[in-house]
RNA sequence: GCCGGAGUAGCUCAGUUGGCAGAGCACUGGUUUUGUAAACCAGGUGGCGCGGGUUCGAGUCCCGCCUCCGGCUCCA
């Protein structure tokens, strides 16, 4: 048989070769440090025979940096800190143990508590596993005697995996421990240079709430401990751009108990928000939206109609009132609905596009608050679109247009997603086979990348979602695109078609930032607090050298009054007043005494270049970015 | 909501086996009049998350609750 190499060269080996024997033909080194096959971007077992004719790249403890050769590393990673959990736990339960994105866990139930504090003994076991070196070893078994394995080590999450298991069953075993597991594996330990244990939480045995909750136990693992040094730096850069941490350090908002999930916005954080708020109107305005202003609170019966009383109650702010119990509303499709209905609609008005900003209330679980990513109180910067059917297709063209259009504004690159019907949907199959397929549609014409949400739509209907991760990796809902045949017709929506007969439009729900609360808390973490010059809160900055030049300071004050400027005129060294200007991340500093004048200003740029330029020739530069 | 951790000054944190609540920054007053990332001196910083309990005595020990942090689940 023949194996391709990545150069090209073709490799003669033996019928039957594995991918350890092609590295043991091409070198013993090689051989020595390989850790996985990869053929045609798929990963395959060293131990595994190779096809002939099969694309052979071998993977080795130099790739450090690959995804693929660190997602080995860390899956026999996971299976070291089983071992190790075995051994010191007498009568733990073995759950599942992936690699995940920067590092791995493993699930147990353990007969006892184990807190954070225990982490290091676990951590000290697994350090002497590497010292001994452990080799791991790959068999394919039956299910049957799968079953029999783990029921008589009573194992019964593995019980479990084994029955709801498809294909061939393998195991891969390490000193005294096996697993069952489709690998691929390392061949041995030694390529585990670095390993960290780095967090401990419960998580739901296959992720159902309805089950059982397991202990997790995070760590990570590198080819080096450089790159965990490198790694762990990483994560410390990340905190500091957290916008939790950046939301106080540049007073933008703060949270509190006193209404939990609901942000304080400081002056600072309100400029941001409605310079955001004034391209919102913008970009509506120029896309054919019209502005509305619906209720906060309506009667159960509203909710009833939508669907919501029944799909989405526990999640809304109840408030009895007398005989009647209101609902704060936690979205605004209802009240745009019975806005269209106030009137008869022609055909030759749609699409009917209503744009409304009011805030929203969701009683998120107390669990799930985050910062300005998860909140209670939820600004949606959403809008409802009234459409004939004919028209559905494309008006989610111009929305998908829109959303890329204001996107590129800020250099977001969100990955996109199609989420399907959900398990509590509302409305038939048919329906929503249809609806799937328009967005699916829609998005090959765009040719955009995306992956599916298998049952993440709403229960009116899927929708298509961009994400954007956050500073410590977490991905977030940005805009949303929904597809709604179900509310138009609990609200009897109607318009009158050519046919001169009613006719029911469909409903497109967008949000393009999402929420303003999530979008802020996103940029501050993609800019790092230095917003650009049309969202910085502060502008300009004027620091006057002494007291003698206070006066032509706040003259220069006037002068740029178009611009967001303010003087510092505190009793500190000018030093000391560039320092804070730069930790506010203030874009300009003009630094104004004896030497300055209307013709010459000393300017410093957010970072430390100066320069200097007259007072128009300023004006000039900052006018060109600080509006958009 | 669930698992694990935490809550002390506006912020970041220290606080031994239970024995008078601390530091830096910020803030206030004074000195200084400042030239591109922290001038100097002095000073108040406080219901130790909330409510019970144990104790001569609780920031510290016990119970309940709230909030926050890391995850799970759920979502913009």
């Amino acid at each position: 048989m023949k194996v391709v190499l990545p150069d090209n060269s073709e490799l003669e080996l033996p019928d039957g070769s594995t991918g350890l024997d092609a590295a043991r033909a091409i070198g013993p080194k090689l051989a020595d440090q390989a850790v996985l096959v990869r053929s045609d971007g798929r990963v395959q077992d060293l131990r595994l025979p190779l096809q002939d004719g099969q694309q052979l790249q071998i993977l080795t403890t130099r790739d450090t940096e690959d995804a693929d050769a660190l997602w080995v590393l860390r899956h026999s990673s996971a299976h070291l800190l089983a071992e190790a959990v075995r051994r010191l736990y007498p009568g733990v339960k073995i759950a599942i143990g992936p690699p995940i994105e920067n590092g791995f866990y493993y699930d147990f139930e353990f007969p006892e508590a184990v807190s954070e504090e225990d982490l290091p003994r676990i951590e000290e076991e697994i350090r002497r596993e590497l010292a001994e070196g452990r080799e791991w070893r790959r068999e394919e078994v039956s299910a049957e005697e799968a079953r029999k394995r783990f029921e008589a080590e009573e194992e019964p999450y593995k019980v479990e995996l084994v029955d709801t298991a498809d294909g061939p069953i393998s195991f891969y075993t390490q000193g005294n421990f096996t697993d069952l597991c489709r690998g691929p594996h390392l061949q041995d330990s030694r390529p585990i240079k670095a390993i960290k244990l780095t967090g401990l939480a419960g998580a739901y045995w296959r992720g159902d709430e309805k089950n059982k909750q397991l202990t997790r136990i995070y760590g990570t693992a590198f080819y080096s401990q450089e790159d965990l040094d490198a790694y762990l730096e990483r994560i410390e850069e990340a905190k500091r751009r957290d916008h939790r941490r950046l939301g106080v350090q540049l007073d933008l908002f703060h949270l509190s108990d006193v209404s939990p999930g609901s942000p304080f916005w400081h002056p600072k954080g309100a400029v941001i928000w409605n310079q955001l708020e004034a391209l919102r109107r913008r970009m509506n305005e120029k896309h054919g939206y019209v502005e509305v202003r619906t209720p906060l609170i309506y009667d159960s019966s509203v909710w009833v109609t939508s669907g919501h009383w029944e799909k989405y109650r526990e999640n809304m702010f109840l408030i009895p009132e007398g005989e009647r119990t209101y609902g704060l509303k936690p979205m605004n499709c209802p009240g745009h609905m019975l806005l269209f209905n106030s009137r008869i609609h022609s055909y030759r008005e749609l699409p009917v596009r209503y744009a409304e900003a009011s805030p929203l209330h969701r009683n998120e679980l107390a669990g799930a608050l985050h910062g300005l990513t998860r909140v209670r109180q939820v600004t949606q910067d959403d809008a409802h679109i009234f459409v004939a059917e004919d028209q559905i297709e494309d008006e989610l063209d111009r929305v998908l247009a829109y959303v890329r259009e204001l996107y590129a504004i800020f250099e977001l690159e969100p990955r996109a997603e199609l989420s399907t019907r959900p398990d509590n949907k509302a409305g038939d199959d048919e329906l929503w086979d249809h609806s799937e397929a328009i967005l699916e549609r829609v998005l090959r014409t765009h040719e955009m990348q995306y992956a599916i949400g298998e049952g993440e739509g709403v229960f009116y209907g899927p929708k298509i979602d961009l994400h954007v991760t956050d500073s410590l990796g977490r991905s977030w809902q940005m805009a949303t695109i929904q597809l709604d045949y179900h509310q138009p017709r609990q609200f009897e929506n109607t318009f009158m078609g050519g046919d001169n007969r009613e006719h029911t439009p469909a409903v497109i729900h967008r949000a393009v930032y999402g929420s303003f609360e999530r979008f802020i808390g996103i940029l501050t973490e993609h800019y790092a607090g230095a917003f650009p010059v049309w969202l910085s809160p502060v502008q300009v900055r004027v620091i006057p050298v002494g007291e003698d030049h206070r006066v032509a300071a706040r003259r220069l004050e006037e002068a740029l009054a178009e611009f967001r400027i303010e003087v510092d005129e505190r009793d500190e060294t000018v030093s000391r007043r560039i320092r804070d200007a730069e930790l506010e991340k203030i874009p300009y500093v003009i630094v104004f005494g004896d030497k300055e004048s209307d013709e010459a200003l000393a300017v410093r740029k957010r970072g430390g270049v100066q320069s200097t330029l007259s007072l128009e020739g300023l004006r000039a530069e900052i006018s060109q970015v600080a509006t958009l």
